[in-house]
DNA sequence: ATAAACTCCGTACTCTACTACGGAGTCAAG
DNA sequence: CTTGACTCCGTAGTAGAGTACGGAGTTTAT
């Protein structure tokens, strides 16, 4: 359980240390205590959040909604109330997106489908995909 | 079927005229016919087209994905094995993005569980939602 | 005990994806 | 036939998310 150095974070994680500094800038990660020469010393799990930071970031997440996420349990002030609240308002929005990934999953099966079919390709299932609900949400 | 301004495509496809016109730019649309003063006239479906961006995104695809999954309906001289191959790499893309955002979900879910379940919510499901295969796909 | 590898910091640069500006021409409703 | 809304274009600016630089100090393996 020895602590380790940012690059070893860094390697870990699978993203860079000039990332790692951007990101403690930023608030997503909390500073880690320096040893005297100024180096940073991090604990094992600072690995796991920043992989988190990575895979939601693969996801679409902004940095911003990233912090939102890790807010949710922060502070123990938090009423349960409000993380429930807050907690549910984030699952909504995951389960947009995951409707709106199956439908472009769905158009892309029936591309391949209609490509197996040997018809002509020419026209365009995907574009049907996502066209619906043309108006905005979040 | 009256062909469309470029004002009206925007406003139906929620997004800004300047940002057609930058798309138009970038190749993920097709320049359309104008009419002698120079005004744009698009046909209905370019409103499809742009709607499909604009989910895309905010499903995390950035522009260059997206012009890729476009990319395979265009030519027609593209091979049907062609095009399946990519279509399923995309689809298997898209498949692991489900299981990860259902994954954050659950994480989710159980926060607010145990949240109800009142005990102290000081640890951290979220973590661990996205955390597994440290290596890159991709 | 010394070289190679690592870390520090601030600043500056890059890339993506817009968004704004502004002057000039065009359209359409009254 | 005017006037207010719309469109044209090129260029410039912005925000978000890193990425690079470079000189100086620190570790560590041999």
């Amino acid at each position: 359980m020895k602590p380790l150095t940012i690059g070893k974070v860094a390697s870990r994680a699978g993203i860079g240390i000039e990332t790692i500094r951007f990101y403690e800038r930023e608030g997503l990660i909390a500073e880690p205590p320096r040893r005297e020469s100024g180096y940073r010393q991090y604990p094992e799990d600072a690995v796991s959040r920043l992989r988190f930071i990575r895979h939601a970031k693969e996801l679409g997440f902004s940095l911003k909604e990233i912090k939102e996420l890790f807010a949710l349990r922060v502070d123990p002030e938090t009423t349960c109330k409000e993380i429930r609240e807050r907690a549910q308002a984030k699952i909504g929005d995951i389960e947009d997106r995951i409707q709106a990934l199956q439908r472009v999953k769905r158009a892309l099966n029936g591309l391949v489908a209609s490509c197996r079919g040997r018809g002509p390709v020419s026209e365009c299932p995907i574009l049907d995909a996502l066209d619906q609900d043309g108006t905005d949400r979040r």
